[in-house]
Parts: structure tokens; sequence; C-alpha cells
DNA sequence: TTTACTGCAAACTGTTTGCAGTAAA
DNA sequence: TTTACTGCAAACAGTTTGCAGTAAA
């Protein structure tokens, strides 16, 4: 039995096949930022005969359980990432649709100060950086 | 004529009721942070009779001569603001709703640094720190 | 066997569009 | 008078939900 199929149980979710499958995408997707019709899609190709609906409620439960991020960086659909532990911000390529990942110490602490300058904490927060290839 | 009107006519529209008395909620409105619902409720309750699709004509048209801004703080729904002439982040309490700006030159500078380091410039950011009162 | 999970279709929310009528220039 | 603009209703995309059947425990 693999790695996620623990996951799944810690979640208090039963092992089935979607999930699994949806998981497994997730870690061997490179990058590892999709969509819920990038799921649905895949899972086609491949054969596995997985509603849309299943797609959406089985992320919806993964990011309850923590297994996975949602991340906002259009106003169109949602796209997802696996949960790592360390935090990151994301640069999208606007020519081709590439995530990338970073952190940065210094902005990392700016934000806190800012907050806090405001009598804030911070709950959240969500840095995207849309850039193209230097010309 | 007021100022506004002539924002419209530069940016060749005709001076029309819904426009100018959208473009006047933008500057009276405290913050300056609406939503197409926002508008299209004010509208109403002040008698006007503006259909909801003229409210999302007029916010992209005002969108594309730059006259606003449009922010997607959650998935569910756009914010706009009057464009100002410089760059801000923003700051929305999640207790109530609030948006609050701010600009942090250590960190405009540091994203700049990072496109750069990874091959790419900037096209365009958004910095959303989601917040609460200190605990 | 029990209860959670699934696929399907229908519902929903925010937003966009076609069209015939209306008003700004 | 010409042409842009408007309201309405219908269409749309992404996402959610009710339900009867299916499969994990």
């Amino acid at each position: 039995m693999a790695i996620q199929n623990h996951e799944l149980k810690k979640a208090g979710l039963k092992v089935t096949l979607p999930r699994v499958k949806i998981l497994q995408m997730f870690e061997l997707t490179d990058g590892g930022h999709l969509s819920a019709e990038d799921i649905y899609k895949a899972l086609q190709d491949s054969g596995e005969d997985v509603g849309l609906a299943t797609v959406y409620r089985v992320l919806t439960q993964f990011e309850a359980a923590n297994l996975i991020r949602k991340h906002n960086f259009d106003g169109n659909h949602a796209i997802y990432e696996l949960a790592s532990e360390e935090h990151h911000d994301h640069m999208v390529n606007v020519q081709t649709g590439d995530v990338i990942e970073f952190v940065d110490p210094v902005i990392e602490e700016r934000q806190h100060q800012i907050a806090a300058e405001h009598g804030y904490e911070i709950v959240e927060h969500s840095l995207v950086l849309y850039v193209k290839a230097k010309s």
C-alpha cells in the first residue's frame, strides 16, 4: 500500500480510485499546479471514468484536509498544488502559463512588519508576480 | 460640466447617466473598492434604473480606459477601484471585509530582483495580505 | 451490511452577449 | 440623423448539489 493511502486514511477518507489517482497526479505532474479541468481531462485520457463533479469534491476534501492548497491566479478558474510544509509565493509566466515557486525572506519579513504597523496580524497572504521572458 | 466628463470623453466614451453615476460612485465611496453588485445595488437604492449588464459593460470599458483597476481578492467576484497613478498593494481585513492600501519600496524592489534572477521581467503583480485585528 | 463515495444531470453564481429600442452628439 | 449606448433576457463558464446506485470497510 502506497504512502498516499495513509494520507487519505489519516484524513478520514476512504481509499477510492478517484482519490488515489488524483493524489498521484499531483505528485507525478511536473510543477504540480493543476486545475479541476486539467485533472478531469487527464483522467479521461488515461481511460479512467471519473466525473468532473467528483474531481471538484475530492479537491475540496483534500484542501480541507490540508493535503493541497487552492490558488486564484486569475479570476476564472482555481489552481491547486500539493501542500508543502514551507510556504512559498508564485510567479506566473503570462506567455506560457507556467508557474514558478519562490520564497523571499525579506518580503516575508516586511509583510509582517507592515501588517503590525497597521495593528493587524496576517492570517494568510498571496503574492503573485505575472512575468514574461526578459526582452 | 464636471471633471469626470472630460475623462469619459478622453476615453472616447459618450457621457451617459450610467457612466457618470458609476464614476462618481468610486470617487464618493469611502475606500472606493466596489464590486459590480455593490454598484448595481447602490444605483437601485438611489432610484436609478441601470441594468446589471450595463454596470459590467461600463466597468470593462473603464478598465480598458485605465480609469479603474480590477482585483480578484477572492475567487468569487471582482473588486474595482479608481486607478491611482501610484501603484499600491492591498490588505483585506478578513473579519470586516475592509480593504486597506499600502506601498512598500523594499518589497517592490525585491520583486523585481527575484523576477530578474529567474530571467523574467514583471508585467504586473498582485500582493494581498489577509489580516485580522491583533489578538 | 453499513455507510461513505460516485456519476449524472440539474442548479447556481458571477459575468458576457444578442438584440431591438433609446439617447448622446 | 447617425451611431453609440442601454435594458432585458438568454447564454456562458466554473463550480456545487440532490439523488439513486456502487463500492470500501
